[in-house]
DNA sequence: CGTTAACTTGAATTTTGTCAATGCCTGTGG
DNA sequence: CCACAGGCATTGACAAAATTCAAGTTAACG
């Protein structure tokens, strides 16, 4: 059932949740039969701490996945745009609270319908098996970012992962969070966000278009400043992995 | 299939890695048949940028697993002790190198053999399904570490896991790794992870025994510098979630 | 028992955070 | 359609946490 997934390209399931609204067998239709939910902006769709007896689909708008601790600190673990599975890491509790940041709309399912059509469909376990793998690559990534990265490198890094999943190059980036979010999610604060972000359209490297838009002047020089030159192929002194015995 | 796994209690997983050299046909039986190789402190088990086509079970030991980025700075997103897997997230290259910090035994199984027995086993899919899930909660955890957590915070919280990880309380902690891996897994320097412990020491919170040797004598203090008092149920400010339409 | 890498400790520096004041979108209501 | 309010964002000055650089120590290994 796996094998179909496990041969796709690293960031197949990218092209996969593009492609989402037709394919037959998987998680569309799953979730296709659902009603759909709307939440205003700032609306709360789960609560830390609740049960997580449900898996959603967001089929429209931003969801952020926030993490607060006791003393009042705020951790932005992910967004969740259009396509995005939220929920797929089962456990009793919600590690955390999923909030509206744009109007939003979603599907859900019950764990057990959930499991029980996953029991049933190699098709949805594959894609399942998928999307779990690329919300791991994402954690990864981050944990690069909020591990070792600089300021400015996680803004531009930030900026460029959302230009990424827009997928226009040259077009404007809707940002649709606050720099709070932003600075949140980047292990900041929103001045040193505030103070990146207009360094940088300074510069040249992005132009500002009212407080949600940017746009991407300078494409190589933010790619350069995000740290992300080879990351993934850097040096030479690569070897295959030794088998001993 | 998935059934069994997605009842399990939230940190269930824990358990089950536990008992894993046990059950009948599950993870342990799968690798239980492949030959067992051995890895010197420092060897590289897999390469950043390799092929991906191993999954491997740790046997004895432990490895960290490393990114580096192109002007050298490391980080660690991770130690695999005995009984964990590694190269669940399947993709197409080996997006860290994975080292042994100490003499390390391990059996690996290639990916396409790997995915024929998961077509196969629906125990062996719940357990890889419930070690996915184990590791998203842990990424999610490290991020809020990385995002949030002050530099003693994020010792304290390194040294509560190692010491929940060994599971005896009162007991000694081993440490494998150097300061410097300490350091790259928390987001720090080397210094500072120094400076803390040796704070902590000085407050009787912990007490040194050699380099790599940890008694905590004082938990309670621990868990409260490590900010974990409550994270999970916070405030009383919670509601269910609303179920619009 | 000596060597050496790993660790500790201290002082200076830097980055980022904090606090506070100002400015500017954006959406509401006149 | 425009004015206004209020939240959101920017900017500046200062403070703090952690890093960097530079010696010293020490533990672990042969």
């Amino acid at each position: 059932m796996f094998a179909d997934t496990l041969s796709l390209p690293a960031r197949a399931a990218t092209t996969l949740r593009a492609t989402a609204a037709v394919p037959p067998e998987g998680l569309a239709s799953l979730f296709g039969r659902q009603v759909v939910e709307s939440f205003e902006p700032g609306a709360v769709v789960v609560w830390q701490g609740d049960a997580a007896d449900q898996v959603f689909e967001v089929t429209e708008g931003v969801l952020r996945i926030v993490t607060v601790l006791s003393d009042g600190r705020r951790v932005i673990t992910g967004f969740a745009h259009a396509g995005d599975l939220m929920g797929l890491a089962l456990r009793n509790r919600q590690p955390y609270t999923a909030e509206a940041v744009t109007a939003v709309k979603l599907r859900r399912i019950g764990r057990r319908r959930f499991q029980d059509e996953a029991d049933r469909s190699p098709e949805l376990r594959a894609e399942l098996f998928a999307r779990m793998c690329e919300e791991m690559a994402a954690a990864q990534d981050q944990m690069v970012l909020l591990g070792r990265k600089t300021a400015e490198e996680r803004v531009c890094s930030f900026l460029l992962r959302m230009q990424r999943r827009l997928a226009r190059a040259g077009a404007m980036i809707e940002l649709p969070m606050t720099r709070v979010d932003m600075a949140d999610y980047l292990g900041l604060t929103m001045e040193t966000v505030s103070r990146i972000m207009t360094r940088l359209a300074a510069r040249g490297v992005i132009e500002a278009r009212g407080r949600h838009g940017v746009v991407v002047r300078q494409p190589e020089t933010l790619a350069a400043l995000a740290g992300e030159s080879d990351e993934d192929e850097a040096d030479g002194c690569r070897h295959r992995a030794v088998w001993p015995q």
